[in-house]
DNA sequence: CCCCAGGCACAGA
DNA sequence: TCTGTGCATGGG
């Protein structure tokens, strides 16, 4: 399937920290891990992407993941044309960003783990978990290595905490099994949460143990798209500070906070 | 060896 | 409600 956008570049979505099993393969080729399903993404240029996978697929899963219906050039116009510069030059240079539509679960698990962890530590364990937890994918894009999907709810929920601990959570192996647990005993409904406002959403979200408003915030906003909230991690903090003397006002961008967020972010960490 | 990482729970004020 | 602190582990 080739893909034409001019917000579809999948270096920059690899590199934005919202996804944590995107990986380079070679150059101006990707592979991704999501919804128990493998494939391969290569950028034939800087406005088209090849996946590779049926029509089927890319109508069932592909085309709602990445956010294809949704107008980004508009955001990057109005940035790129703004005052703010900090923001028009973010949106120049991350142009090709999109907020993908990630499992709930494996936001939910995932940000738990990316706590006090850099994010090449992240993946790693991540991976380590799927190894160990999640079902083998079979598909012969994967050249003969064994890729896993993200584990289930039930597969974590009955874990051993000893044996979470050697995928090296460290500490956050209790909130892995505890949140699991809820998830599968029902003491939460991730799925129904996408119908909620942020506010109930966040009041959900971090009932779990060890999940807070940073971590609540991006399970909203990429496992429930909830692009009307933004997490505030380190990066944003330094760039609300060091930018901003906190005094940014997120009131000028009411229901695409997210993906100012996105901006922010990727330009603050990646740019040199 | 050091410091820090897309934070959190918990204790004490 | 706010601030400080310990936390397991690995990357740089």
């Amino acid at each position: 399937m080739l893909i034409q956008s001019p917000n579809f570049n999948i270096q920059q979505i690899a590199d934005s920290g919202q996804c944590f099993r995107m990986n380079k393969i070679n150059e101006n080729q990707y592979s991704l891990i999501a919804y128990s399903k493998y494939i391969v993404l290569t950028q034939i240029d800087s406005d088209k992407v090849e996946i590779n996978c049926s029509e089927e697929e890319f109508e069932e899963v592909w085309k709602d993941y990445f956010d294809l219906e949704y107008n980004y050039q508009q955001i990057v116009d109005n940035l790129t044309n703004g005052q703010d510069t900090f923001l028009k030059a973010a949106a120049e240079y991350g142009n090709g960003l999109r907020i993908l539509k990630q499992e709930p679960f494996e936001m939910l698990i995932s940000f738990i783990i990316s706590q006090n962890k850099n994010i090449p530590a992240i993946k790693r364990t991540i991976e380590k978990l799927c190894i160990k937890y999640g079902s083998l994918i079979e598909n012969e894009l994967c050249g003969g290595i064994e890729t896993y999907a993200f584990p289930t709810p039930e597969s974590l929920a009955g874990a051993r905490l000893e044996d979470l601990r050697e995928t090296g959570l460290g500490y956050r192996d209790a909130y892995i099994l505890r949140s699991a647990q809820s998830v599968v005993n029902r003491e939460i409904d991730l799925t129904k949460l996408r119908t909620l406002n942020t506010d109930e959403v966040m009041k959900h979200l971090t009932k779990l143990h060890g999940v807070g408003v940073k971590v609540a915030n991006c399970v909203s906003l990429y496992g429930l798209h909830h692009i009307e909230n933004a997490p505030v991690d380190v990066w944003i903090a330094r760039v609300l500070k060091e930018i901003y003397q906190n005094k940014f006002d997120w009131k000028k961008y009411e229901g695409i906070a997210g993906i100012i967020q996105q901006y922010m972010f990727y330009y603050m960490r990646n740019h040199t």
